[in-house]
RNA sequence: GUCUUGGUAGCUCAGUAGGAUAGAGCAAUGGCCUUCUAAGCCAUCGGUCAGGGGUUCGAAUCCCUUCCAGGACGCCA
């Protein structure tokens, strides 16, 4: 890319003369784009950082150093500012350069790697219904992995079912519990059940589909009918939202293959084992954790934690070779363990990577939710989607960072829709479809007929020229929400370019040039909500 | 108590591999539709970047400390 390009000349050109002129060896220097145009649009602070070394004023240092770069075709001018920043200005053929690269496929990288990413996201127990909690998980996590492969990075997708255990049998008894309530049966609800709403739905399909006749039948009958209702409703969720998990791993599965066994064996030979008030333990606190951890109970049952070892090395085993487990803030203190196992099977811990999503409180009328499912007051996207657009709901929690909690007001998202970041972002798209529209009417094509940009042009094809480098440090930093952030900017200048210049006027070169320009910021629309997954609107 | 994430404008949040006068949206006030969609644009108002110390040419950003808020601390899953 451009940018890139020109960002290694210069810092080999001012590598060398600092070499020659100071005899100094600086490994890195940094660039910045800065906000404000009349600072150029690259500059560096090499003399600001040098000022200790040579004991003289960053301004003449910068001067200097300025005196020596090259003025060439790409480099209108060179100038020191204030402290002493050196600011790069760039030719109007350059403008043109920059702006010329961006097709589909800009801003896509390849990397030389040989890494492999599992990235497992969701992973929503079966035992209800999918909560907001869940949504903003999915919703950062699809983005993140449209990123991360849009920056080069190769990455499948993994949804961990954990359909064994108690919880499963609680959700079977907890249906149970509302079945029989439909067959007139006096029955106490189970200790740990479920209350939500999702669950007695479960029980009345039973009823509705077999009246009283399963009154006597086994839990395991109630268990497998929940559970498959559950988990068609997850899909479905996930299919209304656009996201897609290439693979599904059952912990039912992992038992009955054997892995669990298998991965009891290795950790035997890692001699991390031990047996102590008849519970078999795993001594994680030699590594990250605070204190050991059980594996099998003196009942002879295993841990959830000892399936989720077993899962964990399984994904190695598949040929991966880095893993990112994209978790709720709820489940922090569960990661110095499964760290530390990771470290007893041999494998390097780092490899696995937790990023932690903030937990989402849900309001109503500017009251809190409780989004507790014993307490069956959780709120569904089921019902989310039925009153809000779902594009809406997927910008709202990809525009912020994962470490802030999100306050999600219902009753405000669906007031503030019109006022909605991602309406301001889609109209200008939309503003710019029917441009191109009415350009076919007229028949104008798009050309670049010259290199004459006005100065909010160069402001424009400036911002979309850091593009690049924005997929590649916010799949780094696994934040998406520095593209949202990105796209909302260019939105801000569009409508301003709009609002200061109309495209059709009397000179066709500058028409057609406009239209150039629009057919570029509109791919740059186009692309970045595509890696947040959001569809745009062709109208509004 | 320990671990962890936050604390930036009235509200919701950007901005942290140290950089130029700290930015948006909402709210408030005032302007802009006889040419491309006013779901827009422009202007005004609004800040002790939680408090205190330190590091340095320079700190919202790094370090120490205090306070406040969310989350987690099972032979549950």
């Amino acid at each position: 890319m451009q940018l890139l390009k020109i960002k290694n000349q210069i810092d080999i050109e001012i590598k060398n003369i600092l070499s020659n002129k100071y005899n100094i060896d600086k490994k890195t220097i940094v660039f910045e784009n800065p906000k404000e145009i009349q600072n150029g649009n690259l500059s560096t602070n090499i003399a600001l950082q040098l000022t200790r070394d040579l004991k003289q004023n960053p301004i003449i240092i910068a001067e200097a150093i300025a005196s020596e770069i090259q003025i060439s075709e790409y480099i209108s001018e060179v100038k020191v500012a204030k402290p002493g920043f050196i600011n790069i200005y760039f030719s109007d053929s350059y403008f043109k350069m920059l702006i010329e690269e961006v097709d589909i496929n800009y801003g896509s990288f390849k990397r030389k790697d040989q890494k492999k990413y599992l990235i497992e996201y969701i992973s929503a127990n079966p035992t209800g219904d999918l909560h907001l909690g869940h949504l903003r998980n999915a919703v950062y996590g699809n983005a993140l992995v449209n990123l991360m492969k849009k920056a080069g990075y190769n990455v499948g997708t993994e949804y961990y079912l954990n359909d064994a255990g108690a919880q499963m049998n609680n959700l079977g008894l907890s249906a149970r519990y509302f079945y029989l309530l439909l067959c007139n049966q006096e029955v106490d609800f189970p200790e740990d059940g479920y209350r939500g709403k999702d669950i007695e739905s479960i029980g009345k399909m039973i009823f509705d589909e077999f009246n009283n006749q399963k009154k006597d039948e086994s839990i395991d009958f109630f268990i497998e009918y929940s559970y498959k209702i559950n988990l068609e409703n997850i899909k479905s969720i996930l299919e209304d939202i656009n996201i897609r998990i290439d693979s599904w791993v059952s912990e039912k599965e992992l038992f009955k293959n054997d892995i669990v066994k298998d991965t009891l064996q290795i950790l035997e030979d890692s001699n991390d084992l031990y047996e102590k008030d008849g519970a078999l333990w795993l001594r994680t606190s030699k590594y990250l954790d605070e204190k050991d951890r059980v594996l099998k109970k003196s009942t002879g049952e295993y841990t959830y934690f000892t399936a989720d070892v077993a899962y964990h090395i399984e994904k190695y085993k598949k040929g991966f070779t880095n893993l990112i487990n994209i978790w709720g803030a709820d489940h922090h203190g569960y990661i110095p363990r499964i760290k530390s196992s990771i470290f007893s099977m041999g494998q390097d811990p780092d490899t696995l990577e937790i990023p932690i999503i903030q937990m989402v409180n849900l309001l109503e009328d500017s009251k809190t939710l409780k989004m507790s499912k014993r307490a069956g007051t959780s709120v569904t996207i089921k019902r989310l989607l039925s009153e809000i657009d779902k594009d809406v709901i997927k910008y709202f929690f990809v525009m912020r960072s994962p470490d802030t909690k999100l306050d999600f007001d219902i009753s405000l998202a669906k007031e503030q829709s019109v006022n909605n970041p991602i309406y301001y972002i889609n109209y200008a798209y939309v503003r710019i479809n029917s441009i191109l529209n009415k350009a076919l009417e007229f028949e104008y094509k798009s050309k670049l007929n010259n290199q004459y940009f006005t100065e909010i042009e160069k402001n424009i094809i400036n911002l979309i020229s850091t593009y690049p480098e924005l997929i590649v440090e916010s799949a780094n930093k696994r934040l998406p929400h520095i593209i949202a952030n990105f796209l909302y900017n260019l939105a801000s200048l569009f409508h301003k370019y709009y609002d200061q210049e109309k495209v059709f006027t009397d000179n066709p070169i500058i028409v057609e040039k406009k239209l150039y320009l629009l057919e570029k910021i509109s791919i740059i629309f186009q692309d970045g909500l595509n890696i947040l997954g959001i569809k745009l609107k062709n109208k509004m």
